[in-house]
DNA sequence: GTATCGATTAGC
DNA sequence: CTAATCGATACA
């Protein structure tokens, strides 16, 4: 699903306007069997949607600052999801720019913290049901503008990171990870590089 | 009850 | 590299 779900258009709309964005880049987090996932102590009262049927939301709140969003995979009782990392801007640019403070497009929504508050998302739209809106995926086609998919370790975690369950599209700008350097952000780059190779 | 850490980010 | 900042988790 991680891979299935690039290149397509996810949407929210509220009362200040539509806001939307192709995904680029996402992960996998599976239930009982993967230690780095929400879900692998069993059912909680924060990670309830990850339990839930496929085709809802799990938005979770974490470091104390930031929402992340994920889509729900498997039936109901299987805990499996997916996280949403990074969105090309679609609709609502504006809107996303007075959200994130951030001009350059390529930056607004690159990372999971920032797509959720790019999309306006909060613990109050975990469990959202995807198919119904106001938050949803477009059954428009993938549009990877001829982009190859590829995997990578998870990032930002501790345990089993080097399960290949991170998909992204190669060379795309709005991607995140350690590899690109933001402008501004000096002297990273060696650091990077062996973080990268492992 | 307290201590620690996190599926992150921005800034130095 | 670290601060920010708070809910979840681990443990006494």
């Amino acid at each position: 699903m991680a891979r299935a779900v690039l290149g397509r258009l996810l949407v929210h709309d509220t009362p200040r306007g539509r806001v939307s964005g192709l995904i680029v880049e996402a992960e996998a987090y599976r239930g009982s069997r993967d230690p780095a996932s929400h879900a692998f102590r069993g059912p909680t009262p924060r990670n309830a949607a990850m339990f839930g049927p496929p085709g809802h939301a799990y938005v979770y709140f974490t470091y104390g600052m930031h929402h992340c969003l994920n889509l729900v995979t498997e039936p109901r009782g299987r805990a499996s999801a997916v996280l949403v990392r990074a969105l090309e801007p679609v609709d609502g640019i504006r809107l996303m720019r007075r959200r994130r403070g951030v001009r350059e497009e390529a930056w607004l929504a690159r990372g999971p913290g920032n797509v959720a508050r790019c999309l306006g998302l909060t613990r109050v739209h975990d469990g959202l049901d995807l198919t119904r809106g106001p938050l949803w995926l477009s059954d428009q086609p993938a549009r990877r503008e001829g982009r190859r998919i590829v995997r990578s370790g998870r990032i930002g975690i501790r345990l089993a990171r080097e399960r290949p369950w991170r998909c992204f599209l190669v060379g795309h700008p709005c991607v995140s990870g350690p590899k690109l350097a933001r402008p501004g952000a000096g002297g990273s780059r060696g650091r990077a590089a062996a973080r990268v190779r492992g």
